[in-house]
DNA sequence: CCCTAAACGAGACGGTACGTCCCGTCTTATG
DNA sequence: CATAAGACGGGACGTACCGTCTCGTTTAGGG
């Protein structure tokens, strides 16, 4: 059993749910229309209909607040039953490429990346919100692999660790720079010659280690 | 022959070129201190010794000015003969990651690449600067390779081109990930694993077109 | 009955009323330590310790602030009792005199006048708070003649106001003439001398009209 | 007899007479489209064709270019011979109150009689190219009317220099402020009025010491 | 007739203040 | 207690001028 969470004394007026969700949705909105850096809090306060003290009593400052706007985009990440491994991959890199072209994801997401450089907190929040949540992509496109006999069952735990988070390195880091650096659409073309030299790889690496 | 540059009838008082390497150097020294979102203009002024007028008569805002301070940091890169392709992208690579690891290179190139969503000419500016400059490397080391026999040459120029586009998407945008949003470094473990699938999957790919 | 005022709907926090009078005198400190062309805005808000943006919450700029400044010096001025119209003329005028002979009056009034040559909205500023808000002594003093005997009550009202608006020109413009251009002071000699041509002179109109 | 002036080695090109006259009709221009506090050394350059360099070269600041560029205006004055004396003052005070209305000197007079009060030198170049300059005019109106036998020959020189200081006083500061403060046209009537009080207030006064 | 030295135009320079924007905190009254 | 409203102290912005400087060019005497 759940026990209950420590209740901290609820007294007095209980906070809003639905400030909470205006406001983020506010802020996406204000991602859209500003970019981030000409997002300013008094103006998400404006779109939401809130004030600007609702806002700093549930987030720290803008980083935070933008971090929390953007991870719920990815929760929308599926991993689709194409049939095959590559099909699967292929499936969900554009599903990601996707979320990466819409400007609230695109315009947010490295500014805050940016500022973690230098504020650990922010960066654990980070990738507690929107990195690690996704690994859950790989290991179930892996279990459905091995599951089809397309890959052995892993033997050396640490090894299968190491090569997720360089399966998620390499993904997520070429569709990024790919989209925002490059500014080339990571359309199917693409991603398929991406994910076809990314299996070959990794098969290639397993066989030969 | 070459006809003399366009003179642009130079009158007045000449810019100090001392001016802009002071200003460039301050910049990285304040991206270092402080960070891309509280280094000020006043401050690099102020550090350059220099009036912020002198800065703003060069660069039209920050920008612009850590591109050009970032980008000098890039053209440390060199392509080492290691020997065998494999080496050579190891240590180029190594290379790249140790730039990246410098805080004035991870500070900076996040925020500008963020800003540059929402700015062409500020994106055109980074490629220009710092993408494509540096794409040298790749044809530099495709070439050496083939002359050692290690690479056939290529026959399609399209092919081609989109080739060392990809590589450059999945080396830069890989490093810069593992750097910047796992925060793990780059060390020559990862790397050597990292080039090894990197090298695999272009051979495989290149076979089974 | 009075009506009760159109509140303008109290909301927020009210504005200090304490920094509206550390405002309106550091604004005298800096006019006597620098002169009205050196004050500055910023320099205001640190003797007051309070925000630049408090005091243009309150005042469009400088010239605005520095009427409502010298202002105050002016409500100081009283029409003495000393038996006599010529005697308390001598008085009031020597009152005068003195105010303008201090630093922050001189060095702010001339300055903001000139500015007021360009600019209605500020003329009509210092007209009202400085000006006709002192055409009360004159009023008084002829009232009190009259009670006295000394002068004849006045038939044709448009004259009399003609005639306030003559001796007003004639007083105010002689003294900050004196003080101001010819830098001499005017001290009792000056008045006594002044104020028996002034009177003279009116008697004089008045009857030969 | 009088040493030649101390020639200060007349070698180099000579400064140019047409850039000190375009200097000054530019201020005055500035004055009339600008103001006093908007005028700037580099519009007034640009006005007239020449680099602030050669401003700079003849006149210390803004300050002293405004007095010597208003100065020039009141030159234009002359005693008209009306037939008596009150006429003759009314037409000169007419042409003081004509030029003062033109906005160049408006402007600019207030203004460095203003900045004048925190500084000796500019008072000092005010008082000499101003205001003594036009105490002839007064010399030599009562020196006429003393001709015509309206006045008699003064007795005592320090009592007769004292009486045109006060005229001096009275006549430009009630005009001045009639004009600036009042905001009102020192029309013909006005005049009438205020020469009458004045001359009247000075002929009592001169007959009951 | 050239030489020389100052004046000149142009515009960059180190500075100061501007008036604005936003920050994150606070002080009200209201719910 | 939470909330809307908005004033507050503070700090950076990007701009406008200041008065000085450093260039290359022009221009009148004096040798």
């Amino acid at each position: 059993m759940q026990s209950p969470p420590p209740v901290p004394r609820a007294t007095g007026r209980p906070r809003s749910a639905a400030a909470d969700a205006a406001i983020l949705a506010a802020t996406r909105e204000a991602l859209v229309e500003l970019g981030w850096s000409k997002l300013t809090l008094g103006d998400v306060a404006a779109r939401a209909a809130v004030a600007k003290t609702t806002i700093y009593r549930r987030w720290p400052g803008k980083n935070e607040l933008v971090v929390d706007a953007v991870a719920e985009l990815f929760d929308e990440l599926r991993l689709p039953d194409r049939g095959t491994l590559a099909a699967d991959i292929e499936g969900v890199v554009l599903q990601f490429a996707a979320i990466l072209a819409r400007p609230e994801a695109k315009s947010g997401l490295m500014a805050v990346v940016a500022e973690s450089t230098r504020d650990d907190a922010l960066r654990e929040r980070i990738r507690a919100s929107i990195v690690d949540r996704q690994k859950r992509l790989v290991l179930e496109g892996r279990a459905r692999a091995q599951a089809r006999g397309e890959l052995p069952p892993e033997s050396d735990p640490g090894e299968a660790s190491r090569t997720v988070d360089l399966i998620f390195d390499v993904v997520a880091g070429a569709v990024v720079h790919r989209t925002l650096v490059s500014a080339e659409p990571a359309d199917e073309e693409w991603v398929r010659g991406f994910t076809r030299v990314l299996l070959l790889g990794l098969a290639g690496a397993s066989q030969t280690v």
